[in-house]
DNA sequence: GAGACCGTATTGGTCGGACCACCTCGCTGG
DNA sequence: CCAGCGAGGTGGTCCGACCAATACGGTCTC
């Protein structure tokens, strides 16, 4: 019935199902926002079972290339920056020990340049969200609150850099429970004053639209964390 | 029969075993290296089917979280920077045009700071090592032998560095299928000789321990295929 | 004629069971 | 003591059925 050549065994049949939608996608047969078949013609045209089939479609859509919609059918993704690298908040929330402080390494060294980036780019309209979160962050004393305001802020700051593709492995460093877990001990020790402080000289560094000053702030800014997190480790 | 409190229903019963897994992991609950209860087992605790297990088992494997050995049974991985990241390698496999530049900056950024780094931490092992495949590099006009040394050479450079996640993203912005993309135009314009240079900087700066040698170098050397895929896309 | 309503077909989501392929480990026999 | 074998356990695959959400068409009402 199958006349494919490229179909020897290497692992298993759920195995080559990803590997050939993954092709079709990667060879520009399927576009983004494109329907798919069924699941059941799909695992019919590569003879395989359902079961299988939808195991491979699951793997794609973790993955965030596909998205399955009850009732309507499989669709790729956009396939943009966003939905690719949401998996790399994955890594960062099953990553400790000395793994957090090398994640935090890479966000310092993006974060600097992207922040660098953004003192060049970022528009009016960008730096006055910047400058929002920024006071809605020294406005209030809830963590919670901060934490979200905070996140926002150098999401925005990231996002005029940009540099979609970067901006989505920011977001994957700064995580909601990644953030969280750090920041809990962090902040506990006072450090709302010099976070403050911090984020107040990458904002000016911003309106003055000098990068070297706004790449210094941001690396100081992840670099505190950073340090402290090394100490915690080490003693 | 199920007086979980933690059980509402939010998103699919696969989506939330996949959860329920990851988070017995985050918690320490599940040790690397370590093994799970069988398939039917967890579908049992869990109180679903099989077939929603297996689904949810396959995207923990995919995301690196899981391995299952046919025969023995399932066990978390060793939760490396190298098991987590390997799916960064499919973003840039599935990502064209605009996308690979960003990539390409991304791994400018991240490349030269990790070959400034391996400039002062660099052991005469490893230097050896990088020169070996070099002097490889050089030796052959084998395209294929060429672009094996290549990433090889720039391997050693990142493993140097010290940190590994950073050392894993730039193996999966490296990725075979990534450069071969990309470096099959880039090569065929003759800028073999162009690349052996600045190999041999990148050497050189290792050599004499000089990190502010080695970023410019490094920035430069994915700069000059940042530029070409830029040109080639704009025009 | 336009729009709201409803029923049906389509499609993904879940389930249970059956069988196969592979690995492990203990038993057996030399 | 060890090499070989065999049974049991485990992941891999398949099948068929049913549930749940959606999309689409026709019908009814105003």
């Amino acid at each position: 019935m199958n006349v494919d050549e490229t179909a020897p065994q290497k692992g298993t049949v759920t195995q080559r199902a990803i590997e050939r939608i993954k092709a079709m996608i990667a060879e520009g047969r399927l576009e983004p926002g494109q329907r798919l078949p069924t699941e059941r013609d799909l695992a019919a045209q590569l003879g395989i079972s359902r079961s299988s089939m939808r195991e491979a479609i699951r793997a794609l859509t973790v993955l965030g290339v596909l998205e399955a919609r009850h009732g309507s059918g499989i669709f790729v993704t956009q396939l943009e920056a966003g939905d690719l690298l949401e998996t790399f908040g994955v890594v960062a929330d099953l990553s400790r020990g000395p793994r957090l402080v090398e994640l935090l390494e890479v966000r310092r060294i993006l974060e600097s340049t992207a922040t660098a980036l953004a003192a060049a780019r970022i528009t009016p309209d960008q730096l006055a969200e910047v400058e929002k979160h920024l006071t809605a962050m020294n406005a209030t004393e809830d963590p919670e609150e901060i934490l979200a305001h905070d996140l926002a802020f150098h999401r925005e700051i990231a996002a005029a850099a940009g540099n979609d593709t970067m901006a989505a492995i920011l977001e994957g460093l700064s995580s909601r429970t990644f953030r969280a877990r750090v920041w809990r001990g962090y902040q506990e020790e006072g450090a709302f004053t010099r976070t403050r402080r911090e984020h107040a000289a990458i904002h000016r560094a911003l309106v003055a639209r000098d990068p070297e000053a706004a790449r210094a702030a941001a690396a100081a800014h992840v670099g505190e964390v950073e340090e402290w997190l090394r100490a915690q480790i080490g003693g």
